[in-house]
RNA sequence: GACCCCUUCGUCUAAUGGUUAGGACACCAGCCUUUCACGCUGGUAACACGGGUUCGAGCCCCGUAGGGGUCACCA
């Protein structure tokens, strides 16, 4: 059997974090077993669903790397067929038309709520004769479930859980306009696309035992079925907007990287021995479902951004430069221009050792392209005595004869420290200082080299001169 | 409320019924050092609780507590 997985979101909204960690455990799942990752679109919802934020999950999906092997199904395209087994249904005796009306249902759960009991909806019209059904009367399609027994899923991730059928109502698959319900669609779209194994989010666990009805009513075989825990706030509570950022759209522009987001999605909920660090290849090859352990688990912005650093690291520098030059592109407050690529690049081995985001690493990377004169940071100004100054125009000349490389360049400040009695840190303190604007930076013989001496000598004479 | 699920350091997790309960993040201390980081070394910190079963339980069983999910003509 070939494994054909799918991902399903509704595009109501941008792609959530956790929706994310459902793509992401599909894909590595039909990856790791040679078979298919589809998409399908679940749009029937259409007051809520755009085309928009269609968009936007696809463009975050392949932002996460998750490419499909089949184009997206729309599920709005395949209401006919959910009708025409809705019909079948029906027409098997194993779904029934029920004309209870709003006001009768209302009535149902106002007499449950005052007895204090749990509503199941009996509708009467499941055993009436047909015939008696009133003419022109709206009606909906419900499901014969069984009565008796019960339903049993055996979940890859939850294990095998039992629910009495007296706890199941007969679900409607077939609204009174004729369209049908999200719960019917799915199981005929994931029957129709030869879907092997359902891998959700936990909370469509509980809506499983009625779609199994609907696989056993048509004698369809069950596709097998993994439910993922969810993915919760710091505190416990369900992730919601007063955690931070819950969509993927957010994590890129708090400057995440996808590896990174993806390397932690996937450590979260399931581990493999002492592995914290995971490429995409060695997540193929290590990672199944039935490793997902089956407690939710919380959302750690710092572990987040502790992976984030370390794919930081990992990731090539002219990537780097190019995304740090967008984030900075359109600031006023910065002169960028024909060099400014490649003073970013030359600098970012050191700069993203440094940062733990992409916005932090274009922070960074700002007084690499700040127009002249440089502000200072008070710090900085202290720095800038007098005698510091006179130190800056010797040095300068230094600097101005000597080969423009990280090894010279430390040289000659090593070698200036000691003729002038001073220790390291007098020496490049104040050259800090003047290159920089402030008292923190990489290293400055990497600072030196990626200003480049005709700037990093500008700098130097301003300062001196200030 | 009903049904279902869950519970190992603060967090994410590891541990054939026999381990000083391991790793990672975070935190603390020290080292390195031209600043800041990185890195290195060390440290604090967990089997929710109560009963069983067993020579022996974090692992098995029962209960309690706490947390979560679902109970729409939404998806």
């Amino acid at each position: 059997m070939t494994v054909r997985t799918r991902f399903a979101p509704s595009p109501t909204g941008r792609l959530h974090i956790g929706g994310a960690r459902t793509a992401l455990f599909n894909y590595l799942f039909a990856r790791h077993h040679h078979g298919s990752f589809l998409l399908r679109i679940e749009d029937t919802d259409r007051e809520r669903s755009t085309a928009e934020n269609t968009q936007l999950i696809l463009d975050s999906l392949a932002w996460l790397g998750l490419k499909a092997d089949e184009p997206p199904l729309l599920q709005s395209t395949r209401q006919a067929r959910h009708v025409e087994v809705a019909r079948q249904l029906l027409a098997s005796g194993h779904a029934y038309r029920c004309y209870l009306t709003p006001e009768e249902l209302e009535a149902m759960r106002a007499e449950a709520k005052a007895a204090g009991r749990n509503l199941r909806i009996r509708s009467p019209w499941r055993d009436r004769d047909p015939a008696e059904a009133p003419q022109g009367r709206p009606f909906v399609v419900r499901l014969r479930a069984p009565r008796e027994g019960e339903t049993v899923i055996d979940d890859l991730v939850q294990g095998s859980v039992r629910v009495a059928n007296t706890e199941l109502d007969d679900m409607i698959i077939l609204r009174s306009d004729g369209t049908p319900i999200y719960q019917h669609a799915v199981v005929v779209d994931d029957h129709d696309m030869a879907i092997t194994h359902v891998i959700r989010g936990d909370d469509h666990f509980t809506n499983t035992f009625r779609q199994a009805q609907i696989y056993d009513a048509m004698g369809w075989e069950r596709p097998r079925f993994a439910h993922v825990p969810l993915i919760h706030g710091p505190d416990g509570a369900k992730l919601s907007k007063r955690h931070g950022a819950q969509s993927v759209t957010e994590f890129r522009e708090m400057g995440y990287l996808p590896e990174a987001l993806c390397n932690y999605l996937l450590r979260l909920g399931w581990g493999h021995g002492d592995v914290e660090i995971v490429s995409r290849a060695d997540a193929i090859r290590l990672f199944d479902i039935d490793e997902v352990g089956r407690a939710p688990s919380r959302m750690d912005y710092a572990k987040l951004a502790h992976v984030n650093s370390v794919w930081l690291r990992e990731a090539d520098d002219t990537r780097l430069a190019r995304d740090v030059l967008e984030r900075l592109a359109g600031r006023d407050d910065l002169a960028l221009g024909p060099d400014s690529e490649r003073r970013i690049t030359a600098l970012m081995p050191a700069l993203k050792e440094r940062a733990k985001t992409l916005v932090e690493l274009a922070e960074a990377a700002t007084f690499l392209v700040r127009p002249l004169p440089l502000a200072f940071t008070p710090k900085a100004t202290a720095q800038l005595t007098p005698e510091n100054k006179a130190m800056l125009r010797e040095l300068a000349g230094e600097i101005a004869a000597t080969e423009f490389a990280a090894a010279p360049l430390d040289a000659l400040l090593r070698s200036h420290a000691e003729r002038t009695g001073r220790k390291m840190g007098a020496v490049a303190q104040p050259l800090r200082a003047a290159l920089t604007g402030s008292t923190v930076s990489p290293g400055i013989e990497a600072v030196l080299v990626a200003l480049g001496r005709e700037e990093a000598l500008a700098r130097i004479a301003a300062a001196a001169a200030a």
